[in-house]
DNA sequence: AGGTGTTTGTAAAACGTTTATATTCGCACC
DNA sequence: GGTGCGAATATAAACGTTTTACAAACACCT
C-alpha cells in the first residue's frame, strides 16, 4: 500500500463523511453526475481507493471471486456498496469484446405472430444476461443490412433473422462457419444450411390444413398467400398443392391469390375471390390476420362463415379463438420458436455449435368453428 | 511520418497484395477474424498505416471532415474501403460515453397496442441513429428496475417508460432534473412531473366513450377495467364515473369489473357480469382486447352484440374494425405516441429540454357496429 | 535453513477509439 | 529574413475496465 492510495482514500472519505447514510444510499441508486462539485462518478478506481486495494483486486473481487481472499472481497464489496457502484458496461464490453446484445431482425413488430416470437426471444435472452435489440425492417432489405451491421460494428454479438434473405453478401470462399457472424434463422429460411434454423414444417402444416378441408368434403379451395418471396409462404403453397394433388383435386392458378400476411391483404384478396364466377367453398389463409380480413370481407358481402364458405387460418395468434366464428387454424409454437432461436444463438455465441442445425418444431391443427363439413 | 509507420504499412500491404479485388471486397463485408493466420482485424490503426497518416487524422477524416484536407481525407477513405473497415462502436461508445441505445420498458410486447407504440419508437430512433433495446417486463417491477439499470451501467442513454411507477428510488433531495436519467413516460404516468409525458387524455376519452353510450340511451353501463394500478386505467375509470354523474346516472360498484388489459381478462370479467341478475345494456371495455374477449363470451352465452348488449372498446388496434361486429372504440394515435416519446427522449439526451412536459395527443371516438341505439 | 508450492495481491498493458494539445509547414507580411 | 498565423497533421492522454505476468507472502516439507 503506497501513500498515493492512502491519500486518495482519505480525500474521498472526506468528501463524503458529512453525508447521512440515507443520502448515500440515494446516490447509490442513481449514477448520474450532478454539478454540485461533489464528484459522483464512481468506478473501480474509487472503490480501490476506499477499500485500499488495487483496481485489479477490485475487478477480481467481482468477476473472479476465488482469486481473492474472502476478507478483501468483503472489503471491496462493502466499498462498492457504500459508493453505489455500477460497473460501466461500455468499458467492460470494449475490454471483453462482447456487447451482451443480440439483434432480432423481423419484418414487423406489430404483427401478432412476430411479436409472440420476439417475446420468446426476449425471455431467454434476458434469462441468460443478454439484451435484445429490435430490428424492425418493414420488409426493407436495406434495413436488414443495417441491423446485421450491428454485429460488424460490435454492437451486437449475434443475429436472429426472421427473413428469407441473408443480410450480407457471402463470398464463395467464405463459407466456413467460423468466418460468419453468429446467426440463427427463425421461421424463414435463407437457404444457407450453415446457419441453424428454427421453424415448423410449413409444407406438412399446409398439407394438414388442406387435408382438413378436403376431409370436410371441400373440392374448390382457394388460397390466400403471404409474401410469396418468403420461404414460409412458398412451403405452405407447396404443401397445399401437394395435398390437393394427392387427393386428385385441381389447384388451378385462379384459386391462388398472392397477397401479404396482413389484415388488408386478406381483405382485398377475398374481394378478388368473390369477383370470380365459380366461388370456392373454402379458403385457406396463410395467416390468421389474413383469415380475419377474409372473414370480414365475406361477412360484408353477405356470406356466412362457415355456412357458405369455410375459412382456415395459420399461426393461431392469441386472438384466433375469439373471432366470430372461432378460427380453425394451424397452431405454431410461436413463443417456443423465439425461445429456441435465442437458445441456439446464445449457444453459438458461447462457441457451442448445435449437433444439428435444422430444428423443426411441432405444429397442430386446431379445428374450431370457421370450417364446416360439406354434405 | 516515421519509419515505424512505413514499415507497418509495407507489411500490411504485403500481406494482402496477392489477393484479388473480389476477395478483398468480400472481406470488406464481413468483419470476422478467421484463423488462417492472415490478420483480418482492421481498425483505425491499420487504416492509418495504409494511408500513411496518424490515427488521429483517420478519426478526424471520419468524424470531423474539415479538420483534414480533402486530399488526405480521400486517401483515408480509400484505405478504409480497401481494408473493409467498420468502426468498433464499443470503443466509440466508451470514448464518447454514449451507447446509442434507448430502452423501451413495456409490460408486454405481444400486446397489440404496445407493439404499435414500439413500432413508432423504433421508427424515430432508427431515423436518428439510435437503436431500441426491448424491455419486456411482464408487469414485473423487478424487471422494470433491471432495465432501468441499463442506463446506470451505460448500456442505454435513456428510457421510455410505459409504466405507472418509476423504476428507481427517488431521494427527496434529488429532484433536480439534471440528476435524473433521461426518461419519458409513455401512455402511463408515474406522477413525477419532471419527466416528459406523452399520452392521450384518458379521462376525456373515457367520458367520450361513456357519453356515446349514454347518447344511445344506455343507463345501465358496466365497465371492464385494465390493471387498476395503472394510471391510464384509473383515469378512464374517473372519466367513466364523471360522465355518468354528469348525466345523472348511477355507476354502482357492482358494475365496475376490475380486470386486466387482455383477452382473457375480458372473457372472465364478462362471465362475472352475466352472472348478475340485473344485466347492463352496455359494456365499456378499457381495451380492445378486453372487448374482444367480452364479445366472445357474450356470443357464447347467446347474447347478440349490439342487439342485446352494446360493447365499446378502447385503443383501436388494427384488428378492431375487422371484428364481428366491427368494434366501436376510442382510437389512440398509437404509433404517434411511440414516435413522440422517442423524439422527446432523444431531444432530452441531446440536452434539449422540451418547453412543455405534458404532451396530450388527440383521441377519437370511432362509432362502428358494436354499439346500438336503445329505443 | 532451504526448497517448493499455493495463495493473494499488484503493476501495467491492453481494448479501439476520440480529443486536447503540440508540432510542423507553408506563406504572407513588414 | 525573421515573425506571425492558419491550416494540416501528429502525439499522447484519456475512457473504465479485464487480464497477463510477476512478486510477495505464507505454508508445508525435508
Amino acid at each position: 500500500m503506497n501513500i498515493r492510495w492512502s491519500k486518495r482514500s482519505a480525500w474521498l472519505l472526506a468528501g463524503r463523511e458529512g453525508e447521512t447514510a440515507r443520502k448515500l444510499s440515494d446516490r447509490a441508486l442513481l449514477q448520474f453526475t450532478n454539478k454540485s462539485g461533489v464528484m459522483l462518478k464512481v468506478g473501480i478506481k474509487e472503490i480501490a481507493a476506499r477499500a485500499e486495494v488495487s483496481i485489479a483486486t477490485v475487478s477480481h473481487a467481482f468477476r473472479n471471486p476465488g482469486r481473492v481472499s474472502d476478507a478483501t472481497r468483503k472489503k471491496v464489496l462493502e466499498a462498492a456498496k457504500a459508493l453505489g457502484y455500477t460497473p460501466n458496461n461500455l468499458a467492460v464490453n470494449l475490454r471483453t469484446a462482447k456487447s451482451g446484445n443480440i439483434v432480432a431482425i423481423i419484418p414487423d413488430v406489430a404483427d401478432s405472430h412476430n411479436s409472440g416470437v420476439i417475446k420468446g426471444i426476449e425471455k431467454i435472452a434476458h434469462s441468460r444476461g443478454y439484451s435484445v435489440l429490435l430490428g424492425d425492417t418493414q420488409g426493407s432489405e436495406q434495413r436488414e443490412r443495417e441491423f446485421a451491421n450491428m454485429v460488424s460494428s460490435r454492437q451486437a454479438d449475434g443475429i436472429i433473422l426472421m427473413s428469407h434473405r441473408l443480410p450480407f453478401a457471402l463470398g464463395k470462399n467464405l463459407l466456413k462457419i467460423e468466418d460468419l457472424p453468429p446467426l440463427v434463422n427463425g421461421s424463414e429460411f435463407t437457404g444457407h444450411e450453415e446457419f441453424p434454423l428454427v421453424a415448423i414444417d410449413d409444407v406438412q402444416a399446409a398439407m394438414d390444413a388442406t387435408s382438413h378441408l378436403i376431409d370436410y368434403g371441400h373440392k374448390d379451395i382457394a388460397v390466400i398467400t403471404g409474401d410469396i418471396n418468403s420461404t414460409s409462404c412458398r412451403n405452405r403453397l407447396a404443401g397445399f398443392k401437394g395435398a390437393m394433388a394427392r387427393a386428385g383435386l385441381k389447384a388451378p392458378e385462379r384459386l391462388i391469390n398472392y397477397s401479404s400476411y396482413s389484415l388488408e391483404g386478406g381483405e382485398t384478396a377475398t374481394r378478388q375471390i368473390l369477383l370470380q364466377k365459380n366461388r370456392p367453398t373454402a379458403i385457406f389463409c396463410f395467416s390468421d390476420e389474413i383469415a380475419l380480413g377474409c372473414m370480414y370481407t365475406l361477412r360484408q358481402s353477405g356470406f356466412s362463415v362457415p355456412d357458405d364458405i369455410s375459412v382456415i387460418g395459420f399461426d393461431n395468434i392469441a386472438f384466433a379463438r375469439y373471432f366470430a366464428p372461432p378460427l380453425t387454424t394451424i397452431a405454431q409454437p410461436t413463443e417456443e420458436i423465439g425461445a429456441m432461436c435465442a437458445t441456439l444463438l446464445l449457444d453459438l455465441i458461447d462457441g457451442k455449435k448445435p449437433e444439428k442445425n435444422r430444428h423443426i418444431l411441432p405444429h397442430k391443427l386446431l379445428v374450431r368453428e370457421s370450417t364446416r363439413r360439406l354434405n
